[in-house]
DNA sequence: AAGTGGTCTAGACCACCAT
DNA sequence: TGGTGGTCTAGACCACTTA
């Protein structure tokens, strides 16, 4: 390992101008020629690093319209993102409802997971997500102060976008990828309230970190989900295979 | 869409190939200058076929070596297919314990998700699975007797290796992915007993379909966990990237 | 030393999109 | 019509494994 390959270079020159803002989301990045001239590589270098671009969703190509900053338009988010389904039927949009957006300092543990020293300042937001006009989730949502500093109530409930759509227009941090742990856990008085279920009611509770490029956490999010009409679908190998096929 | 690009008819030789067992797991395949005077393509036409081959985990390269059809071994099946892990600590091997093996008939859905007639005979097998040495899940698997007809308790117990392996080694049917579906549920009395909790205790079900080459249905499968101390790690992005990174 | 996969090049041609 | 990504080729050289 003495040397890493021409395209991975390659590939780490892309990821810095990207993740920099050089190349805006939803901008064209320059022709796969002009990048191979600018980095004195053939073209096939260059596809090959754009190609695991491409895999990790942080691009998009098109025929002959160019190559694109992948940039969270709501379609996309609901399909990498938001991993919940009707037991039957189709896909549908949650709608959000903040129900409390205030300061905090971070848990040792939070503090861990953002990668900030422990004790840091933290934004705690409260969500109600309705799916098909009914409660459907509660997602409890942790930002580190510093990432967002000039974040407020009022930005982040007249946003007109999605929320990952806010943090990457304002803040210039977009969501690549996620990993999430799941478990089952009981419906206590306030969340049971919330969800219009019982105390003691089963709830799939979702506990996730996203990452934007270099693996950067940028949120953390408990979501306690109804799933009486609803299921959390895990379709490994088909995002990496759809393309593929 | 007149016609498929020259790597795809590749990819779908060899996919046949493997579905057929003409290269059966653990095996080599032809070397890629081999495959390319066979196919009568550049070597740069086979590679790109067995690429994306790779990344559907169907092969598996080792430079230096050759292309290997994948096998089950546990390790493999552990991180792909296995997705319950410790809330702290290291992923850990389960033991399984048959608590039931029986003829029965498919359900209308069943027969729906295993693609064979509604009614058609199926196996039904009940395993506990045990984690740390303790009851951890209660696995319900449902497989078409058409695509096991000589499947018996002693020879599914007596296995010498995981029953994904047994799948692949006696019948030829090698589970490529798997798609779930996940929810909250609480225990009832039996499953209480099994998995030493309280009756209605939160619990996590999990809804499988495994599946092979051509995305052909192996076996259902119902999982309920207990997730008091383990938790369903769904990294979607990792197990794509990781080979990238 | 021989054989395998991994990288890199240079160029041709095609399919698609904008103008 | 010109520019973009997509496919395909032919060949050189490297890194790794096995014998």
């Amino acid at each position: 390992m003495l040397e890493a390959p021409l395209y991975k270079e390659v590939k780490q020159s892309l990821t810095r101008g990207l993740a920099g803002g050089e190349w805006r989301p939803g901008e064209a990045l320059p022709s796969e020629s002009a990048l191979a001239l600018r980095f004195k590589v053939s073209i096939g270098t260059v596809r090959k690093a754009v190609d695991e671009l491409v895999a990790e969703r942080a691009v998009v190509r098109q025929q002959g319209r160019g190559t694109f900053v992948s940039s969270h338009d709501a379609k996309r988010l609901l399909f990498h993102f938001f991993h919940i389904v009707p037991r039957t039927g189709e896909r549908s949009y949650p709608e959000t409802r903040t129900l409390a957006f205030r300061r905090d300092r971070a848990t040792a543990d939070e503090a861990t997971a953002l990668a900030v020293p422990a004790g840091d300042p933290v934004w705690r937001i409260r969500n109600l997500l309705l799916l098909d006009e009914a409660p459907a989730l509660v997602d409890d949502i942790v930002l580190a102060r510093a990432r967002f500093p000039d974040l407020t109530e009022r930005i982040f409930t007249q946003r007109e976008n999605t929320i990952y759509n806010l943090y990457q227009s304002r803040y210039g941090l977009s969501v690549l990828r996620s990993s999430e742990r799941l478990r089952a856990s009981l419906a206590g008085a306030e969340i049971a309230r919330l969800l219009v279920v019982k105390r003691g009611a089963p709830l799939l509770e979702i506990n996730r970190i996203a990452r934007t490029y270099h693996d950067a956490p940028v949120e953390l999010r408990r979501s306690l989900v109804n799933t009486e009409r609803y299921d959390y679908l895990s379709d490994l190998g088909k995002s990496e295979v759809s393309q593929l096929t």
